[in-house]
DNA sequence: TTGAAAGCGTTACCAG
DNA sequence: CTGGTAACGCTTTCAA
């Protein structure tokens, strides 16, 4: 049972000073060869491990950065800190990962948390509570760098996310090209900034195709699979239902297939429906779910390039976007001759 | 932009004492009400925060915990860092999640790392191709405590499982029930404990069963979704092709669905099918598959509790295993009556 | 080439 | 009740 062995304890048993254990290990110059070696081999031998505290704080550095997601479980978030990991590690960094449960108050203690723990920098995907931004402010203050993903803010700060407007456009462009006429839009919170623009790319979409914007076909809450499912059996029960849902998050795809399967509808014959969602998850639909398709490795590449840039020094405000395009499967393939 | 501020400096603006301001601070007593008032409203004021590396380095305590996952973007392994993350955070311990990417050589580098960083505990999932116990040696000469979930090994520590002889067998027998002649086995790694458990459950529910076991029948290899795929394939391309299959894993559970789709075969009714998965994961599904229900939940639970009693002090070996239960769904529900 | 000592931020012990 | 000081493990500067 091997107790932690310090350097000087292994300067103690050699009869040397700690200074030449120190520059012996580092392989730093002023110490003889021979010396080196034998230092090196007690070293080995008794199985010394740096104090990485002891190195925090005489450097003041951690090589840790802290993740803040709204749902570890959830695949897209999932998968995002997959790809963050690999790119952290690569660089030789841990990371420390907390969930916000999607919850305002929580992401509030997830940063307060991280700061405590001196990570270099943070990287975060806001809740969908998240209109206060005093811990980002906060962040600023004690000159933590950070860099928000997927789901950004109207804040000052870098970011990396997917181009919302234009990629919920093509998606609702792609449903009236089908024949779809009474499209409904399934969204986040109103005050979501990554809703309010998934949003803005539909009805700039409904315009452009010449169809009218009908205000109960619009049906904005919690991003929650029970949330997702009332809404669209909301949807769904109106004397003139939609033929086609457009599904701004995972979750409320999900939940928007199952409503429509549990009313008996058919998809895509009756309601078509296109999501936000990866792709091994389309294919678990049957059929398959047309959706977005997110880059979501690269994601996670460019938000810690972007974070280990700012912890070495670069001040500058970035906002990265990483395209998203349409993958069309069975769920939307229909041509549609109504009314 | 503030800066991080100390205790010194504290004491110097305040004309005091470096160790009353930590007395102060830390609600010790021996510090008059007044000047500890004047001294927390100092720190209140210049945003002080405990330099967590002194700390540890005086304490030789991290408050930090690893864990290692096969692989964090799958949703089991998520759901059960979900649940370990909340349970750490109850009782003040940070994550630093590592991944393996399920491969035994990346797994030896994160134990390395997460020792270097001297956290004060480990928890983590083996990769498929983990035979080798010589970073679990390593761990116990060090003396850091480590608890292995969901897939353990025949290794003397301890461990959170599932009864996966167990509920191999309730899923083969309710096949059987339904009337299943020929059932196969979709399964990982032959060396891997739980496979061969789960293989065990199976092999001895066909023996009371009263079916014959076929080997080729059995098909163990890679836990992919490539893996599952062609393995499945495989199975139903030989001229007596199996009735009913029990999937090992989540991946080879989907990997198996879309196997028997592809072919254009009917669900349950040319082949059933029964997986380890989620229930949200079941869901999405058409139809949706009957499951091992596990309680991921409790997995995390029991398994933080194990590892915070061990870091604790507590030296006994303890097995706990969290009991999995059938969910019977539409991709098992058929009476056949074949041959 | 090697040694001695100071310092990182915090806490604990001992004096006053 | 308060101050001084040593200690945690490591690095760095200065001196020998």
């Amino acid at each position: 049972m091997k107790q932690n062995i310090s350097q000087r304890e292994i300067a103690h048993l050699l009869g040397v000073n700690v200074s030449t254990v120190s520059r012996a290990l580092k392989g730093q110059p002023g110490v003889s060869p021979e010396l080196r070696k034998v230092i090196v081999d007690m070293a080995e031998k008794m199985g010394y491990r740096p104090n990485p505290f002891a190195v925090s704080l005489r450097y003041n550095t951690t090589h840790t950065i802290g993740i803040i997601v709204p749902d570890i479980a959830f695949n897209h978030y999932a998968h995002i800190v997959k790809w963050l990991e690999a790119e952290a590690r690569k660089n030789g960094y841990l990371c420390i990962v907390t969930d916000s449960c999607d919850k305002y108050s929580n992401e509030v203690d997830c940063v307060e948390r991280l700061m405590n723990m001196h990570v270099e920098g943070i990287t975060m995907c806001l809740s969908q509570e998240t209109t206060d931004f005093s811990h980002l402010d906060k962040l600023n203050q004690y000159n933590i760098p950070f860099v928000l993903f997927d789901r950004v803010a109207d804040y000052e700060c870098s970011t990396v996310s997917v181009n919302d407007v234009d990629s919920a456009w093509q998606a609702t462009m792609h449903l009236i090209e089908c024949g779809a006429k009474r499209i409904a839009f399934l969204g986040g919170p109103n005050k979501l900034k990554q809703t309010i623009d998934r949003k803005h790319g539909y009805l700039e979409a409904l315009r452009e195709g010449g169809l009218p914007i009908r205000k109960e076909l619009v049906k904005c809450g919690q991003v929650s699979f029970n949330a997702g499912l009332s809404n669209t059996l909301d949807l769904l029960c109106t004397p003139t239902p939609p033929d086609a849902i457009l599904a701004d998050h995972g979750l409320l795809s999900q939940a928007a297939f199952q409503a429509v399967i549990s009313k008996g509808l058919r998809i895509p014959e009756d309601v078509a429906i296109i999501g936000f969602i990866s792709d091994w998850v389309s294919d678990m639909f049957y059929p398959r779910m047309s959706f977005v398709k997110q880059n979501i490795r690269e994601i996670g590449r460019k938000t810690f390039k972007m974070l280990l840039d700012k912890i070495n020094g670069d001040a500058s405000i970035k906002h990265v976007v990483v395209n998203a395009r349409l993958n069309i499967k069975e769920s939307t393939m229909v041509y549609k001759n109504k009314q």
